[in-house]
DNA sequence: ACACCTTTAAAACTAATGTTCTCAGAAGGG
DNA sequence: CCCTTCTGAGAACATTAGTTTTAAAGGTGT
């Protein structure tokens, strides 16, 4: 998507510049600072640079705004803004489950959303939430009110935890998936509980869980 | 601490407007942005509270630099940092229980820590985590490698969930806390499960649990 | 080779922005 | 009452930092 041609190195070299800086200071550089860490021999070089890194979706830039830099993650948001996840539905047996769209759908505004932990989004990219109704998942060691953090994924590989509906018995659940030939066995996190066996016709895997968050208070 | 004195409305004003424009902007306003949003007659009165505020250990300011001032937290701690907790130890059935210190001790330096939601430090103050071993906390739905956010705390109210020591057994447990009388229930989580009951003197509590966090992948 | 686009360069220009200087009123203490 | 300290005001100053201008080197395709 954002990376339609080539990244020249100098210009990787500036973009990663920007985002150690920002990290290690608390603020943007400024096109000098830039000049000097990436060893530029000229200021208009930079300018340049940040010209098309802001064109291409990777910055924004303020005009004439002293360090109006703004990085902008894969989706376009604000780096180091409070990293939320929505959450898109409610989740439980039998209910309907809701669609990741991978836009934010207008129909989704009336849901609320959920901080978590930055690194999150950073290592898995674009996350959705369900939040758990009722007991019904308590062999997946998941109560009542839990949030469960979502990527969207069509695939799994074996022993990942997953979001599955089970077609036949109309029936969301979270379990550990393993391929078994044409069999799909779903595992519960609670090793006390017995797995469950179906075909794997029967079985449509809507995301990967990422993380489970519980809150108190 | 931070407050010996009084602090006048303007200068908590200025305080609160740099906090506000930095989560909106992403970056420190200039001494102008805080004129005009204070509605200060002079950029030199700017100045005087901004070097009070420094004085005073509100924030950092960087001599020169457009936009140099760093929010500082009430322990001294930059603003916007990444939100980390430490984990200041496992915690299975029978393990001696770490202690929580409110000063970062030189031993606890050896444990990893972990990211967590910006919400959570900044409701609950300063946290600590434990990371669940084994499945003697399987009742309280917290499965082997769970990691357990703590608030430290020796009281509790009824109903929160807590980390308790029980002296007799030699354990640690996160159970659901209810004082009754000279007895003390301790419910599990898991709705399923039978609570048990002791003596109060039985019953130390360290924390509060805040927050259980499991991660996938 | 040529045209064309990307990238680099050097220097100057202008706006943005931190800092300082001077002055003044208000509040508190001896 | 005078003195000191804190706070506010207005203007000017000096540096920082974004922007522009002009030029040229390096590719790429024709």
């Amino acid at each position: 998507m954002t990376l339609n041609k080539k990244m020249p190195a100098r210009r990787q070299r500036i973009l990663d510049f920007i985002q150690t800086f920002i990290e290690d200071n608390g603020l943007p550089p400024t096109v000098r600072d830039i000049q000097k860490a990436c060893e530029i021999s000229s200021t208009s070089v930079v300018d340049y640079n940040l010209r098309i890194l802001d064109r291409d979706g990777f910055l924004n830039r303020r005009p004439d705004v002293a360090r109006g830099i703004e990085l902008l993650d894969d989706a376009g948001q604000p780096v180091g803004a409070v990293p939320r996840v929505q959450i898109v539905g409610r989740i439980a047996a039998g209910s309907p489950l809701p669609v990741f769209s991978a836009e934010g759908n207008a129909a989704s505004q009336e849901f609320e959303s959920i901080e978590v932990a930055p690194d999150l989004p950073k290592r898995h990219g674009r996350l959705f939430a369900l939040e758990v109704q009722g007991q019904s998942m308590i062999d997946a060691l998941i109560d009542d009110g839990d949030v469960v953090v979502i990527k969207p994924s069509h695939l799994a590989e074996p022993g990942e935890m997953v979001v599955a509906w089970l077609k036949d018995e109309e029936e969301a659940t979270l379990k550990k998936f393993y391929p078994e030939g044409d069999q799909v066995r779903l595992q519960p996190a609670n090793s006390s509980m017995d797995p469950i066996r179906c075909s794997a016709g029967n079985v449509e895997i809507r995301g990967k869980v990422v993380s489970v968050i519980r809150k108190f208070g």
